[in-house]
DNA sequence: TAACGATGTCATGTG
DNA sequence: CACACATGACATCGT
């Protein structure tokens, strides 16, 4: 395998390959990327849409040939075997186009929205490579390119929330989800709680009616080979429910990006595309559920904050008792140690006191009185309570 | 296997 | 009234 046989597919099927070739190649980086990728151009043009052969056509037109060699010489082993089986799948073209009815093409309408989204992302994400693709669809002229840059800009402008450009391939990839990934999935949802049997995370339940849970679109009666429905099942095993059951109802936004565009954009969506009622609950539950996520996320560690705080404060609360608690122990001593010396000196005192025929004065019967003025007497202790109370009741009459 | 922390979700209240 | 956000309560999962 090499260039010629991935040039030898001479029909719209060879703009595709080239133009995977070239989106794979450019985003070898991120290989489940790549992959998804792939698959969502096998699923756009297992729809049948001329526009999509159009649209991929004009892309590889719009290679260089150096682009072009580039992107295939580069071209890992891994690769051709996806391109066989996108051939071979494309080979169903005209079987599947019987299916295809008005609503069909609304959907593949849809699916062109995201392709070229997903094209310009790619060219901005890689731009570090040194590749370009100059598609027609990044035209500034292309209405439909304008939708998308009209849905990408409510993206970016939630980076501060963790949206990345790792969540828009996630999100990308959403969209082709429903080729062989969302029927495995879906056969193990149950009425009242539509979860895959391989769940990773908590069961959550919706209260969509069972018949809604299963897209109409593709017709049921579409055989996937086993190996690509092997190979979609390894794939799935990395998505979130949500981003399944995204897959499963062909909403062409990814779970990051039902929870972080503004309301405004979301609204937006909800009345701007013909969505049924199931996508609608889906996304709105998305929406509210990744919504209350980041808030009980926030919740939990202003929670931790708060308690953290409050630990702290204790602790510091804690020092300061401490500290007041020695103060109240060293003032106790000194008042006690005043004290002592105090009772030293009266005693010491009246102990050289005399009264007026020279003997010792009884200190039971009489009491210093220190004076405002600094003078001191001796006083009878009957005399110094009446003086004490008829003081008090200068006071009070003062006041 | 019980205990426990982390996390997601739901129900409800508030702005 | 719809929405975002906060939070308690509960379920689930992993250790």
């Amino acid at each position: 395998m090499g260039i010629n046989s991935v040039q030898a597919n001479g029909d719209s099927s060879t703009g595709m390959n080239i133009s995977q070739a070239v989106s794979h190649n450019v985003s070898l980086q991120d290989a489940m990327a790549s992959r998804n990728h792939h698959d969502l151009r096998r699923d756009f043009d297992l729809m049948g849409s001329e526009q999509s052969s159009e649209l991929l056509q004009s892309q590889s037109s719009n290679l260089s040939n150096s682009e072009m060699l580039l992107s295939v010489s580069n071209l890992t082993a891994e690769f051709f075997p996806l391109i066989e089986n996108c051939t071979r799948n494309v080979s169903n073209h005209n079987q599947l186009s019987g299916f295809l009815d008005e609503a069909v093409f609304e959907q593949i309408n849809l699916m062109g929205l995201c392709m070229e989204g997903l094209d310009k992302m790619l060219e901005e994400h890689d731009s570090d490579s040194g590749l370009s693709i100059n598609s027609s669809s990044n035209s500034p002229e292309s209405p439909i390119s304008s939708e998308m840059s009209s849905c990408r800009s409510f993206c970016e402008d939630e980076g501060a929330v963790g949206y990345s450009i790792k969540a828009e391939h996630v999100s990308w990839d959403g969209v082709e989800g429903a080729t062989g990934g969302s029927k495995v999935c879906c056969s193990q949802y149950n009425e009242r709680s539509p979860v895959c049997a391989y769940s990773v995370h908590h069961d959550h339940t919706y209260n969509l009616p069972s018949n809604q849970n299963i897209s109409t679109f593709p017709p049921s009666d579409v055989k996937w080979e086993e190996e690509d429905i092997k190979t979609n099942w390894s794939e799935d095993i990395d998505l979130t429910q949500d981003e399944r059951r995204v897959r499963a109802l062909r909403i062409p936004f990814s779970v990051s990006e039902i929870v972080n565009m503004p309301v405004e954009a979301f609204l937006d969506l909800v009345s701007k595309y013909d969505l049924t009622d199931a996508q609608v609950t889906l996304i709105r539950d998305i929406r509210r559920r990744g919504k209350n996520k980041v808030a009980a996320q926030n919740c939990r560690k202003r929670k931790i904050d708060i308690i953290t705080n409050l630990e702290s404060d204790v602790e510091k609360l804690r020092m300061q008792k401490d500290k007041l608690m020695k103060e109240r122990c060293q003032q106790s001593r000194s008042i006690s140690t005043m004290k002592e010396k105090l009772n030293a000196l009266y005693k010491d005192v009246f102990s050289r006191l005399r009264d007026d025929e020279g003997r010792p004065v009884n200190p039971s019967q009489y009491a210093l009185q220190c004076n405002s003025d600094g003078s001191v007497i001796v006083m009878p202790h009957k005399l110094l309570a009446m003086k004490q109370k008829s003081d008090k009741r200068k006071k009070e009459k003062k006041r």
